[in-house]
DNA sequence: AGTTTAACCGACCGGTAGGTCGGTTGCAAA
DNA sequence: TTTGCAACCGACCTACCGGTCGGTTAAACT
């Protein structure tokens, strides 16, 4: 009957998922019990305070995942097409609300950058993490780009722009602006080919 | 010695700051009355509720100023050199501390928009007029320009890796990664031009 | 001077948040 | 079978939130 991993492992789920609804000072401990289906003793147990249960949240749902979704389309032979695939996927496979949702590490990084310093700090390293993945692929295929481009300026900008995107469909409660920009995003992008 | 008009002037400005800073559900109503050195009734005279609050502070203090901010550097001669100035004199002339907080429409489009209808209609308008500004002004010069440009894309494009970058920024507490990102977006706006 | 009312005061309310803690339960080792 | 302890329960605590309301004050008008 009882799996204390298993019970963890449902608590880091739900309040992933509820932290990535609501945000993370939204997210009341009272509805991921009640979703867990488990006491406030058996959260308490697990997870030393909800500030603790959120840096768990980020290191062991939102980064791995991070990495998962970045790294297969810039790992690619080309990765401008494979960046522009993958935003161009995202605008058609994922529905509104996922959408609307926003990207977690972002919506993390506004919300709790300033206000708490261990999310700063985590935030921030998965951020150069993530632009290291994206500058080192872009250097590797640096003979087919542009000359004097800033691989790490670059991945920033690329970065920054999806991340604005998200925010702007948040407002408009659909995909049209997010595709407008994408659309840019990815004439931007081919324009980095020599 | 009494001065409503200023007494709600003073509410405006105060709350404005606090909602800039901590956003809209952080700012604790307790702490702008102390601040503004009044009570609770003198606030709830002069606005209905918190909700109503936060409307007023967007279309009386927000909206005006952002609209002064932009239609300056939009409306020179050259649009693309007046974003690029602005964008650059940002990095140069404002503190790591005001960076950090953002830009109000980009905050509160990130806070309130999934949450309150009221919020998110007004904070879209105010984004489809700030990109009819630029998308205008960008079609007034469009000789100079690349052909086969999408205004309203561009314009979308531009807004949205500036709001990347404060997001950016609010993470690594300085201007490096912002100061990339617009040197990034600078080039890719000196591009357009044919 | 008296009257009216907008402007303002602050004690109080219900609700909810995160967090605590003494007690119970189930399972595994001895 | 007994014992020990991790796992879990849920009533309770304090703090703070937005919001209410009966009362007070200042100033403008008659």
């Amino acid at each position: 009957m009882r799996d204390p991993e298993q019970t963890r492992q449902n608590i880091l789920e739900v309040s992933a998922d509820e932290i990535h609804r609501k945000g993370f000072t939204a997210t009341s401990l009272s509805c991921i019990l009640k979703r867990c289906e488990i006491s406030k003793g058996a959260l308490y147990h697990h997870f030393a305070n909800k500030m603790e249960l959120g840096y768990a949240v980020f290191e062991e749902v939102y980064a791995p995942a991070f990495i998962a979704l970045w790294q297969p389309p810039v790992e690619t032979e080309d990765p401008i097409q494979g960046l522009s695939d993958f935003f161009s996927s995202m605008s058609k496979e994922m529905s509104c609300d996922e959408l609307v949702c926003g990207c977690p590490l972002n919506n993390l990084c506004q919300e709790m950058s300033g206000v708490d310093e261990g999310f700063r700090i985590r935030i921030l390293a998965m951020q150069q993490q993530l632009n290291l993945l994206i500058a080192t692929n872009l250097s590797r295929v640096s003979s087919q780009l542009q000359p004097d481009l800033d691989f790490s300026q670059v991945a920033y900008f690329i970065v920054s722009t999806f991340h604005g995107s998200s925010s702007l469909s948040k407002s408009s409660l659909n995909k049209e602006l997010f595709d407008k920009v994408i659309k840019e995003l990815c004439r931007y992008m081919q324009q980095l080919k020599r």
